[in-house]
DNA sequence: GAGTTTGAAACT
DNA sequence: CAGTTTCAAACTC
């Protein structure tokens, strides 16, 4: 019955997969034919995701979760077991979902209703498929499916165990099987139950699975933010699939691999899914059949098909990397190999343990399963993969404040989409370098965790990820299983791990905390310390910067998490509701300053120090790294970047000369050293990234174009003229990344790219890159740039290329400056004003960039360089060109678009060929803003009382 | 590590 | 819009 209808509305799917753009149809398609409400989700994701980014991943979790939490809640089981369970977390959660809107609660009801059916559909349909096991189509198909399936993810890791499926791709279809089997056994519960539950049993011999899907079920319910639909997911190709896998990660993570979640986790699980599938059909089913063959095959088609298809080979990829990213903070495993060693590690540590898990301690299991495989993120080491995941992990601790590249990583993690295609990237690499790497990336968590885990939780986890990884060479299946369905299942899933977890995170989170007495991680990323306020107000800078909280955030109560992520959605719309820039862009170049000042980038409300005379941290102006302008309120300004009234027209390359005082100055060298450290070792991580983003991008194309970046070299106007801005950092950041990925590879990059920042410094370049830091958001668009090169104040790329001539990378300048221009299209892309946007658009665009810059892996070393270089050519071109066009036209919110550089705008439409294709492409693939404020529009008081309902709760605790 | 200071965010 | 309170980071000891 369904198998066939199913298997069509599967290939569907694929085929959507295949092309992001028809996604969405065949998606629809599916998701009509399994519900009729799914198309009210639709629509849901449709608005959030009009940008791809921020709304959407919002929108798509929370659909997610939605269909979790309205499976389980439909099944009586799960219901009794979240209702124990959920307890504070839930209640928290439903205060805010509840409290705020009635309205919502009701939507959300009929989403998960709908959810549910559609899982249950799917699920029907997917078991059957699975039973068919159709290949990659279905595969592909899965991502989609399995998103609904999460549940799936628990069985999955005792597939893994079973069957030793190093390779995620195989496991893909499998997964999809298993998947289905896993969500009837937990959504389902009744009819795919039996033949998939009593396969999982057969390979598990556990029934952990069904507890477990139980746990997830209730915490799903609580965490109503997830969306795991499918259908939408699907719709969404690509992002959703990032998306899952982020949910999956951090399921999985948090869980500790048990199951569950099955419509958030699919996405996560797909890696653990693949695996678990495997397993699944080895022990159960097709065993043989699927095999590695397929998977090998899924693998190969799917980075094929993808380059058409971007979405699917993103998927596979995410699912393999994606669900560490996408823990971000959780997990800094990069690949999903080190996912699964994350997670097997709680799962080894107590599969059996049905822990009932609030959200608070779901959340913070999650964060902590992320962070602790995360820890890698820390990441400073040549893994820097790992560091991502910090950022991946959706945790959005990257702030527009703080360290820029820091940021930018983040946020590209915490969007979801962007996130995904950065995850991707990674999971691209991860793969491409196979269970091998996978093996490596272990390692490499595990000596990031160590490195990282000051505390005894990072012990604890660095050893259960060393034991995973001991584990996996030997048997990487079982290690893998364990940690993929302790992720994949969410927080709550794994009772084992999560109390492992918990105590990890009590300890260790704040541990590190206590240790990196720094805000921000080893790689970075920002974390938080909220106590009140469940990191669902602007007072939380993860919360603040539009990326969800990491491992390492110390926050309690902490609802700013993939699990919750239709709260955290809400709460935005509803800040933004009252203060539409309440997530835009702090530091925004000011068109006046601009023209005049590189360095005009500045706070955009201004400071009001009363008595850190803009000399301290205190005042947000000092600590972008940007002066003060007339907006500010602040008494005895000191703002040795700029003092209130006084403009520092910084020439074009004056820059940092200009800075009036020579501490400043010296500030801003540490924050370029430091930066400098901070991309040396995002670089590591970005290899692995932009390994991935090669082979994913279908993009790359336009991106050699933007090799003409050459062509750009007209830009006369070197750094110098860069303004700083945090956001564009950030936009920067995420590309550089994705390029310092690559270079991440060679170990060797992150030192030399020291070594070569120092020598750029030394060039000039150095103001350069100090400017880039604070360089305006807006202008790190692109578009501008690509106009640009006639006012230009500069074209990234041509400032880039000189700046890697002028550094002697000059061999590489070609590869470099396709790198900058890669970036600047992200950038452009990243338009939207608010950080999460950009966040998640950017990643996107990287990817394609990435690809696009095959020739850059050869770079790597030098692309450290031309990352960092790049970085700041970017910004500052994004600063002066294109940021505010690009973000007038795609930010909904308007917020930052506008005012920084109308002019720039018009630069912008004329921009060059070579970047106007990668930033149309770019476009197109992400709508950059349109989440925001629609998504806000929509559900703002609804957030609003959630928020204070949250809030309440969170205070109470 | 605890306590204080600071200024933004939130609230009234 | 202004004043007050709350909050978390920054800072100090």
């Amino acid at each position: 019955m369904d198998s066939p209808e199913i298997r069509k509305i599967k290939a569907n799917t694929t085929s959507s997969s295949d092309s992001p753009p028809v996604q969405d149809s065949p998606v629809f398609s599916y998701i009509n034919n399994l519900s009729p409400i799914q198309p009210v989700k639709a629509s849901h994701l449709a608005q959030g995701f009009p940008g791809l980014n921020s709304p959407p991943l919002v929108f798509t979790s929370p659909r997610i979760n939605s269909h979790r939490n309205t499976s389980f809640l439909k099944r009586p089981q799960y219901q009794p077991l979240s209702s124990a369970e959920k307890s504070k977390t839930q209640d928290e959660a439903k205060k805010f979902l509840d409290g705020p809107v009635d309205p919502k609660i009701t939507q959300l009801h009929m989403r998960l209703i709908t959810d549910s059916q559609d899982c249950e559909t799917k699920i029907r349909v997917e078991s059957q498929q699975c039973s068919s096991s159709e290949g990659v189509d279905e595969y592909l198909a899965d991502p989609s499916e399995v998103d609904c399936v999460d549940s799936t993810q628990s069985a999955s890791p005792c597939l893994k165990q079973s069957n030793n499926v190093p390779e995620t791709f195989t496991g893909s279809k499998e997964t999809t099987l298993y998947d289905n089997k896993h969500n009837t056994g937990t959504d389902l519960g009744t009819e795919a139950k039996a033949p998939s539950e009593q396969a999982k049993e057969d390979l598990e011999g556990k029934q952990t699975f069904d507890a477990k899907p139980v746990k997830i079920i209730e915490q799903s319910d609580g965490e109503l933010p997830y969306d795991e639909c499918p259908n939408i997911e699907s719709g969404l190709s690509i992002d959703n699939a990032y998306k899952r896998e982020y949910r999956q990660h951090l399921h999985d993570q948090d869980r500790g691999g048990k199951h569950q979640d099955d419509c958030d986790h699919t996405p996560q699980s797909p890696p653990g899914r693949l695996q678990i599938v495997q397993v699944y059909e080895n022990s159960a089913e097709n065993v043989g059949a699927i095999s590695k063959g397929m998977i090998g095959n899924m693998i190969l088609h799917a980075p094929k098909a993808r380059s058409e298809q971007g979405g699917m080979h993103r998927r596979c990829l995410q699912f393999e990397e994606a669900p560490p990213c996408a823990t971000g903070k959780r997990d800094c495993s990069l690949s999903s190999i080190q996912e699964v060693n994350n997670s097997e590690p709680p799962s080894s540590m107590g599969e059996s343990k049905l822990v009932k898990l609030s959200y608070a301690d779901l959340k913070s299991t999650s964060k902590r399963q992320m962070g602790t495989p995360l820890p890698p993120r820390c990441g400073g080491n040549s893994p820097s993969t790992v560091p991502k995941p910090s950022g991946i992990g959706l945790h959005l601790n990257s702030i527009v404040n703080a360290a820029p590249l820091v940021r930018g990583t983040t946020r590209s993690i915490k969007l979801a989409d962007h996130y995904i295609g950065v995850q991707v990237m990674k999971s691209a690499s991860v793969m491409s370098s196979h269970l091998p790497d996978n093996v490596r990336c272990r390692s490499i968590s595990l000596n990031m965790v160590e490195k990282d885990s000051a505390g005894p939780e990072d012990r604890d986890e660095s050893e259960t990820s060393i034991a995973a990884s001991s584990a996996v060479p030997s048997s990487p299946h079982t290690v893998v299983f364990e940690g993929h369905g302790p992720t994949h299942e969410k927080r709550g899933f794994d009772a084992e791990n999560i109390d492992d977890y918990e105590e990890c995170k009590q300890s260790s989170p704040k541990k590190k905390r206590k240790k990196t007495s720094s805000t921000k991680d080893s790689d970075g990323t920002k974390r938080c310390n909220c106590k009140k306020t469940k990191c669902l107000k602007l007072y939380c800078d993860c919360f603040a910067a539009g990326v969800y909280c990491a491992e390492s955030c110390a926050c309690q109560g902490c609802f700013n998490i993939t699990d919750y992520e239709d709260t955290v959605l809400e709460t935005r719309q509803h800040i933004e509701s009252r203060n539409p820039l309440a997530f835009a862009p702090k530091i925004v170049q000011h068109e006046e300053e601009i023209q005049f000042t590189p360095s005009s980038a500045r706070h955009k409300r201004g400071c009001n120090c009363k008595k850190s005379m803009c000399l301290k941290k205190y005042c947000e102006c000092y600590q972008a790294n940007v002066g003060c302008s007339s907006g500010c309120r602040c008494d005895g300004c000191k703002n040795v970047y700029g003092r209130k009234g006084e403009y520092i027209p910084i020439e074009h390359g004056v820059g940092k000369d200009n800075i009036s005082d020579k501490a400043g100055k010296e500030r801003i060298e540490s924050t370029f050293h430091e930066k400098l450290e901070m991309v040396a070792t995002k670089k590591d991580i970005l290899s692995t990234e932009l390994y991935d983003s090669h082979n994913l991008t279908p993009l790359a194309p336009s991106f050699q174009c933007s090799d003409h970046a050459n062509n750009v070299p007209k830009s006369p106007c070197l750094p110098t003229s860069y303004l700083p801005s945090p956001e564009s950092d950030l936009t920067i950041i995420s590309s550089y990344e994705k390029s310092t990925r690559s270079p991440l590879r060679h170990s060797e990059s992150s030192d030399i790219l020291l070594e070569t920042s120092k020598e750029l410094s030394d060039l000039g370049s150095y103001n350069w890159r100090v400017d880039y830091d604070n360089i305006g958001i807006v202008d790190t668009f692109s578009p501008r740039c690509d106009a640009a090169p006639t006012t230009c104040h500069i074209t990234p790329m041509s400032d880039l290329c000189s700046m890697a001539m002028a550094s002697s990378t000059s061999s590489k300048t070609s590869d470099w400056t396709n790198a900058s221009q890669v970036q600047l299209c992200p950038g452009s892309h990243g338009l939207s004003s608010d950080s999460s946007l950009h966040r998640r658009s950017s990643p996107v665009t990287p990817m394609t960039r990435l690809g696009g810059t095959k020739s850059f892996q050869g770079l790597d070393f030098e692309n450290g360089l031309y990352d960092i270089l790049q970085d700041d050519t970017p910004e500052i071109l994004k600063d002066s060109s294109t940021p505010i066009r690009s973000l007038k036209v795609s930010s909904p919110n308007k917020k930052r678009v506008s005012p920084p550089h109308s002019h720039n705008h018009e630069l912008g439409a004329s921009s060059s060929g070579a970047l106007r294709s990668g930033r149309k492409f770019i476009l197109k693939a992400v709508p950059s803003f349109p989440p925001l404020t629609p998504c806000i529009g929509s559900k703002g008081s609804s957030i609003i009382q959630n928020m204070s309902n949250l809030q309440d709760k969170g205070r109470k605790k």
